[in-house]
DNA sequence: CGAACATATCGAAGTATTTCGATGTTTCTA
DNA sequence: TAGAAACATCGAAATACTTCGATATGTTCG
């Protein structure tokens, strides 16, 4: 993983909404529904389209289309890939 | 490891020049000199100072005194706990 | 088709981060 | 003890991030 990558990670993890949507996720069996959202981050619908797009741009989370609606799906890949990086720094 | 800490440490590794001086405190055996530094990130000294500061508030460096000169080492430990909670995200 | 719903995008305001030059503090050494 | 060396702190400028209201886009359903 390049350091380009670990820093777009580490940005989207270095935000309280963004780790909340994330511990929410796995709550929800790793599928969370853009509505959803709304109940635990207490902010308005663009603030909340803006982080769901940071921690899919970092590939943290999957979107599916499903009509009208957006499932997202946490993306395990990405954080072994992620968690892979960290552990080269120790010696 | 609470949300704060995470995020602490998730801000200190969003960025280069700081990912930077985590790598070659692998290279270097995890001892680094402030002075060392110098010779791989483009930066000017109060600005090195400042990103050597935030790593260590994020415990994720150690610093110890030597006379006039600043040593830091790698904390192990703290990138294991960093990496357990990623973990927990999975699941 | 038209209204309602779900989400995305835009532009602007507020806030935080990065960087620097100038200066302060501590420690070593001649 | 004076000067240099190593590092920290301060204040300001530039840049980036977060958040919002307004509005646009795409989808469902009557």
């Amino acid at each position: 993983m390049d350091a380009k990558k670990v820093e777009k990670i580490s940005k989207a993890l270095a935000d309280p909404n963004r780790l909340l949507i994330l511990k929410e996720l796995r709550k929800n069996k790793n599928c969370l529904y853009c509505t959803d959202v709304y109940e635990f981050v207490d902010l308005t619908q663009p603030s909340i389209s803006h982080h769901l797009k940071l921690l899919t741009d970092a590939e943290l989370i999957i979107p599916t289309k499903e009509g009208r609606n957006m499932k997202y799906t946490l993306n395990n890949k990405m954080i072994d890939q992620y968690v892979n990086f960290l552990q080269t720094l120790k010696s």
